[in-house]
DNA sequence: ATAATCAATGTACTTCCGTTGCATACTTAA
DNA sequence: TTAAGTATGCAACGGAAGTACATTGATTAT
């Protein structure tokens, strides 16, 4: 668990237990995480405290949000090192129609993309639908 | 106008004043719009008959819903003849952090992607955030 | 050790968007 | 002309995001 605290420490995000709790959730979880997520789980802390914690780790670069066209924001934790900000780290995201879960597929870059003149691109989001992998099984 | 009739009626869709009116809109218009633009301009109808009125263009394949990271679904015509289910015609959409307007570049297709076993990808939606043309100028 | 200061959490409330149920007006077909 | 189907209007609901303010907890300086 030292690490986690590590983790946070070095991104400038002091480390209480619930958002040690929740690194650690997330940490557990494969999958992108909503909100409502982390509500269900954490039943007894406050909406708030939680919707708080995800902005911070958000903004510290601990964890990244997603946007998977269902029109609620899913969190996942970056890779350690990664830099979300630069064009080359966007990876792409999977969101499965049939158990409706979200998942980054790191391996998979967002390719560069040539746009018209006049156009400037300072981040991407690419989301493929389909199947996933334990539903298609 | 007749041509908006028809093609409301080749798509089965009855061509009813307000929705010649919607269509002539988005037509005119060279951007995504939300249902909140399509209210302010027709202060005078209903909510819930823009909102349908968008839903039932988009089943019959007369607009796309576009999922620019707002979190707000906008809708763009779709072009002559195109079938928006088919992958090879997804184009990419542009969002612009400084007006926050979303445009369809129909010209970009979305770049096949390579995707590890097992996951089957039936849809894909690519987004680029950053300056338009517009704005750029 | 105590007080002052700043950060984290809790409580309550608000706004915005999407969505649905049901009533009413309109259009088309029998 | 009546009946059936479709479109529109009216009202309300629910989920999710966000904010203002109070309270608790942790740090630092005196
Ligand atoms: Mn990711
Ligand atoms: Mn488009
Ligand atoms: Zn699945
Ligand atoms: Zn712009």
């Amino acid at each position: 668990m030292k690490e986690i605290e590590k983790r946070l420490n070095d991104n400038g995000v002091r480390p209480t237990a619930m958002r040690i709790l929740i690194y650690k959730y997330m940490a557990e979880k494969e999958i992108a995480v909503a909100l409502t997520d982390i509500e269900n789980v954490f039943a007894k802390a406050d909406r708030t405290t939680l919707y708080r914690t995800l902005k911070t780790f958000e903004q510290k670069g601990i964890v990244h949000q997603i946007d998977d066209g269902t029109h609620i924001s899913k969190f996942a934790l970056c890779e350690p090192g990664c830099n979300c900000e630069l064009e080359q780290d966007l990876h792409l995201h999977f969101h499965c129609t049939n158990c409706d879960e979200t998942v980054c597929l790191t391996e998979q870059k967002i390719p560069h993309i040539n746009l018209p003149d006049g156009y400037v691109a300072e981040d991407a989001n690419l989301v493929l639908k389909g199947i996933c992998e334990k539903c298609s099984g």
